[in-house]
DNA sequence: CCGATGACCATTT
DNA sequence: AAAATGGCCATCG
């Protein structure tokens, strides 16, 4: 498939591991993830990261969504469904395309991690 | 090498 | 308050 710098690699990496540190019923967003890691700006690649999480390990991208909450990666799971049932499993609601309560899901790692 | 695109976000108008 | 614009950085044609 496509290949990658080390560095961007390292940086992926480092996005995996975040993101699995995001416990279960609770999300987070990109901007935040980006925001951990240094990269505030860099928000893009951290979607970038997710599109390529295919390939690596098995990472639970149905609990990061964009700021608003809204499932804008959900185009990219193998079925269209799939990433709001995952969410819904956990005991999150999903309503049209959106988070519910997800200022309260909201699960920031600058702040949940210490 | 240059221009366009993108699972985004913050600022400006 | 809603909409447009810019920035950011990696990837692709």
């Amino acid at each position: 498939m496509t290949k990658y710098n080390s560095k961007t690699l390292d940086f992926f990496e480092r996005v995996y591991k975040v993101v699995q540190l995001i416990p279960e019923g609770r999300v987070t967003s990109y901007g935040a993830i980006a925001k951990y890691l240094g990269a505030s700006k860099s928000s893009r690649i951290v979607g970038w990261a997710m599109n390529a999480s295919h390939n690596r390990y098995e990472i639970p991208a149905h609990r990061v969504v964009n700021r608003t909450g809204m499932l804008t990666g959900k185009l990219h799971f193998p079925t269209i469904t799939m990433m709001q049932e995952l969410l819904e499993l956990e005991g999150i609601n999903v309503n049209n395309d959106k988070v519910k309560d997800f200022k309260n899901l909201f699960w920031d790692p600058s702040i949940e991690i210490l």
